[in-house]
DNA sequence: TTATACCCTGAAAACGGTTTCAAAAAAACG
DNA sequence: CGTTTTTTTGAAACCGTTTTCAGGGTATAA
């Protein structure tokens, strides 16, 4: 599966030039005259070389190497962009290596200083909590795009989807289906999409003139377990409400679950939607409207704008959109 | 965030000795003096040195990077396995790098050739569909560990819980509750994993004087989809049945929304087990009685042995195993 | 006291590339 | 055809470690 290692020194005895001139062909650095660039190419071919990496890297090159930085592994939504940063990486010359922030600034400076240690050559940070600043800084280091989040001084280095108007657009299909008092489970109130999905609802129901009830609006964090809880302190408020609209599918099966032990049906007495659009959500019963966050083509553009970068400077973020996906959790009203 | 490279050569100056000592007292490969070796450290600490990793690998050294092949990222169980890998690997020295092998052999075959390129020092391989021979072969070459895979010749080099033993313990549980006529969905044939469980559920069911009907036995492919369909054709071919066990969750669900469309309860009507116990199959409507396989804790266990291997040349595999988690998706029968 | 080990230590040689520098060759010019 | 300019090329330095090798100390034995 592996040979002895040639080197560099070896394709240039076969192809009777200097090591220097190998290294040229390779790196396309300096013209080399068309006889000994074939001749080199074809020893290389012939020994079947491959770079030593190390070699390279110390040599003041590339690593070859792009670090990213998820938060949290094991979450839908951050598994299916690391999926997308891999399988776009996988027909580049880079490869990825990958940390786990947990959400928690410090963690996260941690392993970025652990991933800058070993000289990659470019960061992708999926989400997490650093802050804007320390990106800002850190750009000015390395190539750098930041996925599942936005910032104000850097958004042409971001991926990311507008979740004001996805929330908007979601609470809006709610309203138009007849309901009026709409609940909201928000995620945890410091991730930036949390907060943004809770504005789209706000503006969503101010736009429809009805008025904003805080009692309807419960804190939550993202789980299934705080999709229970909220409809169950929801219920205890004793506010009526004939739509949920959770700020992720994980705690839309929460709420779905409370409900079910209560014995109310969805989406005959109530009306759920969520956001993201997990691969289970199809399967869940009944099948979930959501907001589809495609997270895969995420994962996949920041790979490709940054491979972008590093190789010719240039790069391009194709626009990606959020799009709700109309199952069967949510009843048409009266 | 980073500083200039301070390098060995610095160190050495600080504290009034030569390169090659300082080499040494990093890596402890020689006795030195007491005194000369709190200086380094003394200097080290003071300069913060951080070693070059390139240089390192160079010299013959290590690289201090393990390769990870995994299959099918954004499958719940692959991930958990990558996400405790990546936590245990955290606090050692060495960092990940993933690359997705697809469950496609040549493409294993070629991944693993890129991370050789590379020099990992090790290579865990979660899952997959690599020959044994080829494992073998790789593993005299490299360390290695083989996660959610049962081979022969390395059985003490993999990690895996006994998928024969669960599922017996899973179609248990439901004779138990009085089930007879026992349905199974089953994984991918090629999969040792699904067919592991089938042969598990079989012996369950000879062992309790049941006749195994074909009719009953389906096979799936590991996906919701999947689930669904073959509840279909369960209740197309018309023999009556009054349990399923899944080969996964997902199939689980996928079969519950195919039983839910036909209007038929689960449990009263229908008991339904699964296998994985993924985050969401808690949050189902009923919570999925399910075999928990603990991912995390194997990534965790394959990198914690891997490190072993590479640090000392020893290292322990503790036993990990399933069990049933009792939820509410399976019902007594009379 | 001198010879014999043994333990530490520094100098120097790898490791396999990239890059600088100056010389050689080729091309352009007068 | 000689001179100048430009293009190609090879030699050598360098990147930051590890490791080999041999020399210098010190302690032990004779």
């Amino acid at each position: 599966m592996e040979f002895k290692n040639v080197t560099i020194q070896d394709i240039a005895e076969t192809a009777n030039v200097s090591k220097s001139t190998v290294s040229r062909v390779i790196n396309n650095s300096t013209p080399v005259a068309e006889k000994k660039r074939k001749a080199v190419l074809a020893a290389m071919d012939k020994l079947n070389f491959q770079p030593n990496i190390f070699a390279r890297g110390l040599a003041g090159g590339q690593s070859m190497t792009i670090g990213i930085v998820t938060q949290n592994i094991g979450s839908p939504f951050y598994d299916s962009v690391a999926q997308g940063i891999i399988s776009a990486l996988r027909d580049s010359v880079y490869a990825p290596v990958f940390v786990d922030g947990e959400w928690k600034s410090e963690v996260e400076e941690e392993v970025i200083g652990t991933l800058l240690g070993r000289h990659v050559d470019g960061l992708i940070v999926v989400g997490g909590s650093l802050s804007e600043e320390k990106l800002v800084q850190l750009s000015k280091q390395k190539p750098i795009i930041v996925v599942a989040r936005q910032l104000e001084e850097l958004s042409d280095q971001c991926v990311f989807i507008d979740n004001f108007e996805a929330a908007y657009q979601a609470t809006r299909f709610l309203i138009d289906a007849g309901h009026e008092n709409i609940a909201h489970l928000t995620g945890i109130r410091r991730h930036q999409d949390a907060t943004r999905r809770f504005k789209g609802y706000c503006q969503a129901l101010t736009d429809a003139n009805i008025e904003l009830n805080p009692d309807l609006v419960i804190e939550g964090n993202f789980s299934g377990q705080s999709g229970v809880m909220g409809v169950e302190s929801l219920l205890m408020r004793g506010h009526s409400f004939t739509a949920i609209f959770t700020a992720n599918d994980e705690m839309a099966y929460g709420a779905r679950l409370a409900l079910y032990r209560k014995g109310i049906r969805v989406p005959e007495d109530i009306s759920i939607i969520g956001f993201d659009d997990q691969p289970n959500s199809a399967f869940i019963t009944p099948p979930l409207t959501t907001v589809r966050q495609p997270a895969l083509e995420m994962g996949q553009a920041a790979a490709k704008a940054l491979v972008g970068m590093l190789a010719e400077g240039e790069y391009e973020i194709s626009p990606l959109k959020a799009d709700l996906v109309i199952r069967e959790s949510v009843s048409r009203r009266r």
